[in-house]
DNA sequence: ATGGACGATAAAAACGTTTAACTTCGTTGT
DNA sequence: ACAACGAAGTTAAACGTTTTTATCGTCCAT
């Protein structure tokens, strides 16, 4: 038995495929009492429209290509695991349209870059949903340019408006640094994402503006930018702690980067509460086992990817990108008083 | 500017598209001459394959389907994060080929198993990629009983056989076992997968011989089946260092619960490697941050699935499934000596 | 010379859908 | 009474491939 076509059911009820076509989108074309005999045919039939036929047809690929940069394999460091969650919640977003999530994992942004221009010249998606961001993105260029749909998670800075999730990072440090003074540290570190980074740079510009409203100096020696990986964040901790005048408060990009910072401070026997603390942003919910659980800025990753994955469905129908963006606020999550015990 | 189609290069070679096709595709039909002529013109006009048009005519998708299990939007555990490295390896060993993984995130088992019977039924997909594979698991025998090509990620025990890629449980229970037996352990408590999944009564069973042969007795309170978040870790330590006669070492399968372990340690008190220790499994090498760093079985993940890329690869080509199944042995990775030292 | 085989290419059909253009027929307005 | 119109369908073309079948020389054996 073949699978059956409109024209199957085209037979069935004596009508033109034409008008079986039209009747199953619901085309105002065909007469109600018409379109219940189709759909009473099509059902019996068991018939199911077959995509690659509209595909050829209207030049449309239903498809949602999402770029995920992702370390190569050679490098097994814990990095970019909250992926997983994200395309998940993307997937479910695009649960009830005809669209279906597609992978394109690269290994930097050099190959996100080539790969979309591919995506966008041939049309192998029709919407594309990326990360990532840089201040100026020249993929957000190329996209915004060919006219095509997408969703960026982060924002950009020097871009034409465009479609976004994002975490307000601005706020969140703004908050947190108010929060880590106001209980007295005068040395707070900064473990930050790389500086080419759309969000480091944010981060990175808030934490300034915080030290000059509470009227302390800058030490670069205090801020790192990197991969936000369990090693970054040991290896700061470590280099950091060794200061004359070591820090007294981490604020850690991830979760990943936060076990790290524990690592660096059993190897130099520093005792979180003590000698210093970390504090984190989570979207994991993954900090609460640390132990100590820390205090951490917690996003529910589920919350920014559902989001992308219906900004996207409602770009794909046209809706300008300037409706469609969104800073969330993680929640704060204080697992930790934050003032130092002082050593005796 | 139109895209070219092989009507672009048949106008300008004077050839029929039929000819341009087939040269396109190296049939020996096609004079070596006249290939040259094709292949010259086609790069000439920038000519790149519509996939659309050949799903359309054979039938085939090229696309691979991914089903992704993870816990619904609301379940913010950390769980499943090691699907974002695996997916990204699958995607990369597909990397020169026409296929695209295409994801499929299901919540829990029924709903994988419906998407499975679609894909199947429907040909959305020229093969599948499956995790979290049961002792006798239903998916297989669907995919088995229509001939569909697949992998699984994790073993069966009552399918018949099929192409598959795991770590070697069995093994790693074993020698770990013998080796915490070794160090003067009696006490060994195993925090286990769920008992329907495969690798979870791979290493009961193990464990459970493992025990016969160094001469210990069971005790059911030692061990624990279940989702392998950090609360599960967690919640078993607290209820089972709660025992008149604790465990003074834990299995924890993944890098997760282990996590979670230490945080029922930090709860109760405990210290590693004087009260107990924790020995675990970890496929993202995050276990060397933990503080102190554990004894862990590692199998960088990037090694399975990029096998299951090729081997999905191979598997549609034809390849008979017995000659695709693989156990993978982790590296141990010893940072403890795991010998309790006495409390004093 | 004639017929057959073969090598290289062309013609045409097919995959399943959408949609522009057309037909048919009943209704409406004048 | 008749043109104009609208509603509801039908016809046919088109999307870009692959593949079966047909065509047309050319070469070779008889």
């Amino acid at each position: 038995m073949q699978r059956p076509t409109i024209k199957t059911i085209a037979q069935e009820t004596g009508l033109s495929i034409a008008t079986v076509s039209k009747a199953l989108k619901h085309s105002p074309q065909v007469r109600p009492e018409t379109r219940a005999i189709v759909i009473e045919a099509a059902e019996r039939v068991g018939y199911e429209l077959n995509m690659h036929g509209v595909q050829l047809r209207t030049g449309k690929t239903y498809q949602v290509a999402a770029i995920m940069t992702a370390p190569g394999p050679k490098q097994n460091e814990w990095e970019g695991v909250e992926y997983a969650q994200l395309l998940s919640g993307i997937s479910w977003a695009l649960e009830d349209s005809p669209y279906r999530v597609s992978l394109y994992a690269v290994r930097n942004f050099e190959e996100s870059q080539a790969i979309i221009k591919q995506i966008v010249s041939l049309k192998k998606a029709d919407g594309i949903i990326i990360s990532g961001t840089r201040a100026d993105d020249p993929r957000i260029r190329t996209m915004q340019a060919a006219d095509f749909p997408f969703v960026t998670y982060g924002t950009s800075v020097h871009n034409a408006p465009h479609a976004y999730v994002d975490a307000d990072n601005e706020q969140m440090i703004r908050v947190s640094m108010a929060r880590l003074v106001e209980r007295g540290h005068r040395r707070i570190a900064l473990l930050n994402p790389l500086s080419d980074l759309s969000y480091g740079i944010t981060r990175f510009e808030s934490y300034r503006r915080a030290l000059e409203v509470a009227g302390l100096p800058f030490d670069p020696a205090l801020v790192a930018h990197g991969r936000l990986t369990p090693a970054f964040g040991r290896e700061n901790v470590l280099t950091m702690s060794d200061l004359s005048n070591p820090p007294t408060a981490y604020i850690c990009a991830n979760e990943a980067s936060a076990l790290g910072a524990f690592s660096g401070f059993h190897e130099r026997g520093l005792v979180h509460g003590r000698d210093a603390v970390i504090n984190a942003t989570d979207d994991l919910n993954v900090s609460q086992y640390f132990a100590p659980p820390i205090t951490t800025y917690y996003l529910p990753i589920s919350e920014p990817s559902s989001l992308l994955g219906t900004y996207i469905l409602r770009r794909m129908e046209g809706e300008p990108p300037e409706a469609l963006q969104t800073l969330l606020m993680p929640k704060l999550i204080e697992r930790c008083d934050d003032r130092l015990t002082p050593k005796r």
